[in-house]
DNA sequence: ATATATGCAAAACTTTTGCATACAA
DNA sequence: TTGTATGCAAAAGTTTTGCATATAT
């Protein structure tokens, strides 16, 4: 369910795509990367300033942000909270969907395997219909995790 | 393919709305809706402000925005912009999902009516699988537009 | 008449940038 | 050594809020 965790490859291959742009593999990058690595939902700046802890300054943390997405290593995600959140990019763990919690406002990631057959067919369709050329897609379900929806009754 | 025009249904529907929660139907949030209503895409604040005239002060759209979201009229959007998009809730217009220009950053309406079947069925699978209730989804494709694909090659 | 909405100004919050210094290759 | 990355401080962009006034019901 939730995505791979960080193995010796994907490693590699992220120092791979840092060397393509000429971009340093740091110690402040390597904390970025490895709060990314584990965790199982996409992360916020504030939140990335907390987990790595005080020591880099949240402008250097959006600078390397905005490298490692330069770099294809993160993407960028916004679920209208106001903030942007971040996560490792689907190629370098697995193309998976989000599921928000409206209640508590929790991201869970949730991979659907199945579902992804169905939405894969649809590019060509959407190309017929409408000339426009997909090259990806993003899914999200809004609801209440199984505690808020407990709560709720 | 783009959402059903502002009829006069809406219009009484979104005054039911507004009543519900203790909220008067007055200049600026008629301007506002009528511009959403007529939008085939969702509409961020600076562009309302542009669209509906400098007549209503940014600080007094915001909040427009945001009652009306609480009276359930509009939706909020993000798409990793930085800023918020707002359009008409689905329920009084139709649902759809969106096309996402990594070209030139429009944002096109699309209904794809058999795609939802598959979807809402998803639902139940995910609450199955992981004890999330699921109420609503977000689907968004993102690639070239028609014109940026011919510019690209 | 009375509660709600507006306008203006100021502030809060997220994100970006300039510049001197520190560090990776 | 040389270009890239960092830290600090300041600024820019989006969104929120306080308060007095205007407006809808």
């Amino acid at each position: 369910m939730a995505p791979a965790p960080a193995s010796p490859n994907v490693h590699e291959e992220i120092d791979r795509r840092l060397a393509r742009v000429g971009q340093r593999w740091t110690r402040g990058r390597r904390a970025v990367v490895d709060v990314m690595a584990k965790s199982s939902a996409p992360v916020s700046v504030p939140e990335l300033h907390t987990l790595v802890g005080p020591g880099i300054p949240l402008s250097t943390l959006y600078r390397i942000i905005s490298d490692l997405l330069a770099a294809n290593v993160l993407i960028k995600l916004e679920f209208a909270e106001g903030f942007a959140r971040f996560e490792l990019d689907d190629t370098l763990s697995k193309h998976h969907h989000h599921l928000v919690c409206t209640g508590c406002g929790t991201v869970i990631d949730l991979e659907l395997a199945d579902l992804e057959t169905v939405l894969d067919g649809t590019t060509a369709l959407i190309r017929k219909r409408t000339g426009f050329k997909v090259a990806s897609h993003r899914l999200d379900f809004f609801g209440l995790c199984s505690s808020c929806a407990k709560a709720a009754g």
